[in-house]
DNA sequence: GCAGCACGAACTAATATGGTTCGTAGTACG
DNA sequence: CGTACTACGAACCATATTAGTTCGTGCTGC
């Protein structure tokens, strides 16, 4: 419980570092596979489409992520990783992960292993449809 | 096999001494449970929409059916008995399924057993889905 | 107070769907 | 032969539905 509100403190800070917020930091992971339609992100992270277009707008003013528009649909768009997104989430995904792991270095191997856990989900949740995620949470909240 | 020719000859004579074509009964058939859109129509009874059309503006024009509007949806359409086509079927279907069944009065119990679960299946085809039809065949054809 | 975050309602543009029209063609009938 | 019925596909119209955006609101954290 505690040590999930800590992923999750230790998360916001290294997306801080990154010169991102956490939100803007979970588009780009889940952008890490492939470019997504806006419905699709909004599905996966949540998001009623209004809030996502801002979320969206945001990360593409710092220039981390671009709209293309689908070849096979005029009023669909895909948002895609711009070369300095692809670099930043190339830094900051696994630096976070060892950060998280960097935590239960003072720990018993039982309590490691729960937290290894933890983030295996996290994983996860990025890249697998939201059937994994309980309502009303994102991808990298508490556990 | 040379039955199922019969029965199809006596429906259509049938059909005929009631003024109406065999697609034309048939449509009546499949409207005696309640009014259908052209696309359900379309699909029960293997025409192509355009086919639909016609056939349904012929026995329109008959007197038979009507078209109304749905009222949850403004580009569909409604086809519907009208009391003559409510007469006509009502006459016409029972009355052909007594023709049907003379047909079997000269034969033994096994041969008789077999043209009334022809029948069934008749009666059937024009209730439920287009699943229990062959490809390329109408309620009403040989089996 | 400003920036990010989230929502719902209203909106636009593009696409999907339900039916009709038109041109073609085969069959049956008088 | 001509007329009526049947059937098809392609083009078409009107309505529905869908993908995203904009706008107005409110909330949070610095």
């Amino acid at each position: 419980m505690q040590s999930a509100f800590l992923v999750n403190a230790v998360y916001t800070e290294s997306a801080r570092e990154h010169g991102i917020t956490s939100q803007q930091g979970v588009l780009l992971c889940v952008l890490m596979m492939r470019p997504r339609g806006m419905g699709e992100l909004g599905a996966m992270l949540g998001l009623a489409k209004s809030s996502l277009t801002g979320l969206v707008d945001r990360t593409e003013r710092n220039g981390l992520v671009q709209r293309e528009s689908d070849p096979d649909d005029q009023r669909a768009v895909r948002v895609a990783l711009t070369p300095r997104g692809r670099k930043l989430i190339d830094e900051f995904y696994p630096e976070t992960c060892r950060r998280v792991e960097r935590l239960a270095d003072g720990l018993g191997d039982a309590d490691r292993d729960a937290l290894a856990e933890v983030l295996g989900r996290v994983v996860r949740d990025n890249e697998v449809p939201v059937v994994f995620m309980e309502p009303g949470e994102g991808p990298f909240s508490k556990h």
